[in-house]
RNA sequence: CGCGGGGUAGAGCAGUUGGUAGCUCGUCGGGCUCAUAACCCGGAGGUCGCAGGUUCAAGUCCUGUCCCCGCAACCA
């Protein structure tokens, strides 16, 4: 008998810090589809790992104190941890530190160079000559380095480029024969439409103004641009060199799904695919580009102080729960939302009443009617028709969506029947029957027919719930794995033990506030101890000049949305027109008539399509609020010192 | 006019090829007692963003318009 494969992969992790829910997402959804393909019979290989190259890792490192070696070496280990704590089934996880991948992407990178797909040429930018780097236009401070505040000239540098404009027109071929390849399919416009219409610039792949990363073979001043090196990893991982790849990679190459965020498709859809095209290899079959978990209404992020981690979650709740929410509430297109509240109404409502006190109490009943063990019965009763074609057309209906990753719809189903077998209950009154002893066949053919519903619904959520479901098979005695109702010929069941506590929503939330304060003034403390720039001598300040002005005009800016356009009167007698990123913050008529400080021999620079001479002070009030900061009671034209 | 997605009951969402507007939570009322104060039934609640159009018939097709969210550019 020969399995059909099916080879699954998430992103990799990027290991500048640790991950939150968002990011854990992406492995709980994976872990589902490779738990199911394995539950219909596939030869699965699920792979997940961390990318651990990068300018942003390097500088975390440094800020830390210790090697990018070390610092991976950490934040690895507690990605592992997150993810292990959510019980994902991973089958290997690569690193892209792993001698094996650097030396397959290093030859990588000589094959394309050889047959002429990565040329070198030369990257024009500014350069500051005293710090070694390049900077794009959009780096540079005030038209500065952004390091060391000196003047950077125009300069060029050599580097790698690849040649994806001559895989574009077989690429877009390739989607219009291949329309599933991505999903959703709102994903696929935006790709052909944003990038592939326009045409696609080559994209410059190796890096020379740092060190951490998979250096150029035969040209080691460079390493290697880390989503070459990143991407790679879905081959690499399995064996691919292209001196000669393994027998598993032969097996399981192209993968039948990368499971990515949507943020990253167009690496996935675009970059990936011509890697693959130029090295000559199949493309893989599909990519999910999936939503983002919001909290509330906001994306997670540190600053904000509302991100939610995982692991934190799992050991409060178990990792089920944690789960089930992903799975169960994020849709298949739009972003998703947890809240705790949410979060405890879900397990309360759906994992508690539901799941798990259908479990519980038809288990009580069993053990006090009888004893513990019931055989099959003749399904004659009323009702019992209606129950197990549910049962049935349950596991229909779950296996259409998850074929097709509606992992929430499919979870839904479940749900439903669930209800359904609660409804049951109320229909055949198990309580009534018991009274009578004629009533007692009827009573066992009840309990059976409800057993095994609580069987096909145990199988049905093991790739959602794995802990849950085991516990479901250890009840009810019984572990087929059949979704066929009335394949057991009798249960004998064990002890029932609730399979979810409820919660008291209001202490949970009470806990969860009283804990984040703690965090928060743990934080702050932190915060004060942030690194500063480093001091300066008055003459630089004197570098800087500040003078009062009065606002006289201002307006939006029309392809911004962040800027506004202000006309000042800095007592020279000639208007200054200066930009300013706070339109988010007021709007032109409050602003209007103000005096403001602005930094007036600031370089002019021109911000969509408007130019800008000076600056206006501002402060960064909290999380998400700029001030700007007003001297009404000075006349324009002062100079501020 | 940069590209794309979305605006459906208090909240969160479904609504294939146009034909009586559904689900979960919440809410109100009722029932039951096996069970984790759980479970079951019923009610209330929607001009399907707005305005036009096509049609015997539109949430579903077309046009215009407003708002929200991503991506791109820009946060001097």
């Amino acid at each position: 008998m020969n399995k059909e494969k099916f080879y699954i992969t998430t992103a990799i992790a990027y290991s500048s810090q640790k991950p939150h829910i968002g990011n854990a997402y992406d492995i709980v959804l994976a872990d589902m589809i490779a738990r199911y393909k394995r539950m219909m019979g596939f030869d699965v290989y699920f792979m997940t790992g961390s990318d651990e190259h990068g300018q942003k890792i390097e500088d975390c490192a440094k800020a830390k104190g210790v090697t990018p070696k070390e610092y991976v070496d950490e934040v690895s280990s507690v990605i592992k941890d997150v993810w292990n704590s959510l019980g994902t089934s991973y089958d290997k996880f690569i690193r892209t530190t792993d001698d094996y991948h650097e030396k397959a992407v290093q030859a990588i990178f000589k094959k394309l160079y050889e047959q002429g797909d990565i040329y070198k040429s030369e990257y024009t930018g500014k350069y500051c000559v005293p710090c070694e780097s390049f900077f794009t236009p959009s780096q540079l401070v005030d038209g500065k380095c952004p390091d060391c505040g000196r003047d950077v000239v125009d300069a060029k540098e050599e580097a790698y480029f690849l040649r994806l404009s001559k895989y574009q027109d077989r690429l877009l071929e390739y989607f219009e024969q291949n329309p599933d390849f991505i999903a959703p399919e709102s994903r696929k416009n935006e790709m052909i439409n944003n990038f592939l219409k326009p045409g696609l610039a080559d994209l410059c792949v190796s890096r020379s103004s740092f060190k951490w990363g998979v250096p150029v073979e035969f040209d080691e001043k460079h390493v290697i641009y880390v989503w070459i090196d990143a991407l790679s990893n879905y081959i690499t991982g399995i064996g691919y060199n292209p001196d000669g790849s393994s027998d598993m990679y032969k097996k399981y190459w192209p993968a039948d799904l990368h499971v990515i965020g949507k943020d990253i498709v167009r690496f996935h859809t675009i970059y990936w695919p011509i890697i693959l095209m130029a090295l000559g290899e199949p493309l893989p079959k599909k990519v999910l580009g999936h939503p983002w978990v919001l909290v509330g209404e906001d994306k997670m992020s540190k600053s904000r102080g509302n991100v939610i981690y995982a692991d934190e979650l799992a050991a409060r709740f178990g990792s089920d729960a944690v789960r089930y929410y992903l799975l169960a509430e994020m849709p298949f297109a739009q972003d998703g939302t947890i809240t705790y509240e949410a979060f405890i109404a879900k397990f309360n409502t759906d994992l508690a009443n539901t799941l798990g006190n259908l479990v519980n109490r038809t288990i009580a009943m069993t053990n006090k009617y009888f004893d513990g063990t019931v055989q099959k019965g003749e399904p004659v009763g009323e009702f019992d028709e209606s129950l197990i074609s549910a049962a049935r057309e349950t596991a229909e209906k779950y296996i259409g969506y998850m074929d097709n990753y509606r992992n929430a719809d499919a979870v839904e189903t479940v749900m439903d029947f669930a209800r359904r077998c609660n409804k049951y209950i109320d229909e055949t009154m198990p309580w009534a029957l018991a009274k009578n002893e004629e009533d007692k066949p009827r009573l066992m053919t009840v309990l059976y027919n409800l057993l095994d519903s609580i069987r096909i619904l145990g199988n049905l959520l093991a790739p959602v719930m794995p802990v849950s479901a085991a516990s479901i098979k250890e009840q009810i005695g019984n572990s087929d794995e059949s979704l066929e109702f009335g394949v057991a010929d009798s249960y004998t069941v064990g002890a029932a033990t609730p399979l979810f506590a409820r919660l008291d929503a209001e202490k949970v939330l009470e806990e969860l506030a009283r804990e984040a304060e703690e965090k928060k003034a743990k934080a702050e403390k932190q915060a004060e101890n942030v690194i500063t720039l480093p001091q300066i001598s008055i003459d630089d300040f004197a570098k800087v000049e500040l003078t009062t002005a009065k606002v006289v005009e201002c307006e939006p800016i029309k392809k911004a949305k962040k800027l506004l356009k202000l006309t000042l009167d800095d007592g020279s007698g000639t208007p200054r027109t200066v930009a300013s990123g706070i339109a988010l913050y007021y709007k032109p008529e409050e602003l209007i008539g103000r005096t403001v400080i602005v930094v007036s021999n600031l370089k002019p620079a021109v911000l969509c399509g408007v130019e800008s001479n000076g600056m206006i002070l501002a402060a960064d009030a909290g999380e998400n609020q700029i001030k700007v900061i007003f001297a009404d009671d000075v006349g324009p034209g002062a100079r501020v010192r």
